[in-house]
DNA sequence: CATGGGATTGACT
DNA sequence: GTCAATCCCATGC
């Protein structure tokens, strides 16, 4: 495998990272997979969670660019981002969805589920296979910290993007800010 | 200190 | 299609 994407990757505007992120890879205790599906968030709009500024809650969405933010959503999941653009702006992109590729028999342990498709097609789901769990909040996402970004493998380097709004909001809904690889049969939603 | 509301999922009608 | 689970956080009294 590829050394993880540097710092630099992270710190430019997140609808270009929200973008590139797609067909790289996500790699955590055992367990990889290729992102196929990402949502942009940032301060300037109401339904990122940095929205009310500086929290604690949020104080990892300010932080520097490159690392992971992870928060508990309805009390039951863990989602993962990554942090974006420089210290002092609170911007992430939300990783919605995973093609497995390594240590797929233990997400299945993880999930309780066999298909292949179901294992990471959703924020949710994604976390619960690859094992990510709060205590990540906050850890590098550049090769110090047990989760891990790998620039795309060769067969995903020219892969096709369809935009779409973001799931699961209520507010600045009309943002066309989802990116998922097109014709991928592991996403949340098509 | 009490309360309301989620960047979701899975089970059920 | 509907709905409950479940808990942390931000807000307001």
């Amino acid at each position: 495998m590829t050394a993880p994407l540097a710092v630099d990757f992270y710190d430019r505007p997140v609808l270009e990272v929200a973008r590139e992120l797609v067909g790289c890879v996500v790699s955590h205790a055992g367990t990889s997979g290729v992102i196929v599906e990402t949502e942009a968030y940032h301060d300037s709009e109401p339904a990122c969670h940095a929205f009310v500024g500086v929290t604690n809650r949020t104080r990892t969405l300010f932080g520097p660019p490159g690392r992971a933010y992870v928060y508990r959503s309805y009390g039951i999941h863990a989602l993962l981002n990554a942090v974006c653009e420089a210290e002092g702006v609170g911007a992430a992109v939300l990783v919605r969805a995973l093609e497995p590729a390594e240590g797929i028999e233990l997400m299945r342990a993880r999930r309780g589920l066999d298909r292949t498709e179901q294992l990471c097609s959703g924020p949710g789901k994604l976390t619960q296979a690859l094992g990510i769990e709060l205590g990540e909040n906050d850890t590098p996402l550049t090769g110090a910290g047990p989760v891990a970004i790998h620039p795309r493998p060769a067969a995903w380097s020219d892969v096709e993007l369809v935009a779409s709004r973001r799931i699961g909001i209520t507010k600045a809904v009309e943002l066309p800010w989802r990116f998922c690889a097109r014709g991928s049969g592991h996403v949340s939603r098509p």
